[in-house]
DNA sequence: ATGAACCCTCATCCCACTAGAGGGTCAAGG
DNA sequence: CCTTGACCCTCTAGTGGGATGAGGGTTCAT
């Protein structure tokens, strides 16, 4: 297989396979004659656990700890557990944020299409501490 | 006002209001004899300005536009408007797509403390297709 | 043999800062 | 007068997670 048909099939770009193989998550792949990568199912299946993984908001060091706990199936799932755990902080703390900034721009009204900047309520608001 | 005091004041770092002038957010301050910038409060009030609009999502691109409506009081208001409505929209996909995935997340269900990796739900959901 | 589609490496850019190196300035205390 | 320490200066490089582009090589069908 090689990059351009990976890419397609584990949703990545090919310049970011080649990226991750900078980075060490995946093992350099052979190469043919005219130096081309070639990749093994193995490789397409660590790529699709790393886009999915990314696709979930872990970030490629996170990721990174997750491939180590899955190439070694005897040790303990606690770790797993701990990372998805502290993530899902992350994300609760993303979304309160992200809801009050909404409520704030929202509370500007929405529409002041006839009035000049002087009058104008988001200038305004951004003008003056909360 | 020198840079430590008006940072300190707006909120930002040091290096950060060092960083708005040299992108040209803000207009050079005068300089003391031993080369220190020194600052007026109509320095503080658009460094507030920008922390604001910062603080609330706004990128710095945003924030340039922003400022140039700001500046001309006479100009139309709907461009504001636009722009902070352009944002909420961003915000609400942001929302969304947060709000996924936590609940995908938190669907594997937070704990297999005693199992190992080959049975762990947070890998083997990694590992298969959603 | 030629053109298109694919591949290679290496370098540079993106955002919005942040950190560090290697210095200069200034006020207070001894 | 000298030192100490807090503050300031410029300049460069690094962060994450790739994206983009230059300048070439390979493969395959026509």
């Amino acid at each position: 297989m090689k990059i351009g048909q990976i890419a397609e099939q584990s949703g990545l770009k090919v310049e970011t396979v080649r990226f991750y193989e900078a980075e060490g998550l995946i093992d350099p792949p052979e190469r043919s004659g005219g130096n081309y990568r070639l990749y093994r199912q193995s490789h397409l299946d660590r790529l699709s656990f790393i886009k999915r993984s990314r696709d979930l908001g872990f970030t490629l060091d996170q990721v990174r700890s997750l491939l180590r706990l899955a190439d070694d199936p005897r040790g303990s799932c606690a770790e797993a557990d701990a990372i998805a755990a502290l993530h899902i902080e992350e994300i609760d703390r993303k979304l309160a944020d992200l809801a009050t900034l909404r409520a704030e721009i929202a509370a500007w009204g929405g529409s002041c299409d006839t009035t000049t900047v002087a009058e104008c309520r988001v200038i305004d608001a951004l003008s003056h501490a909360a």
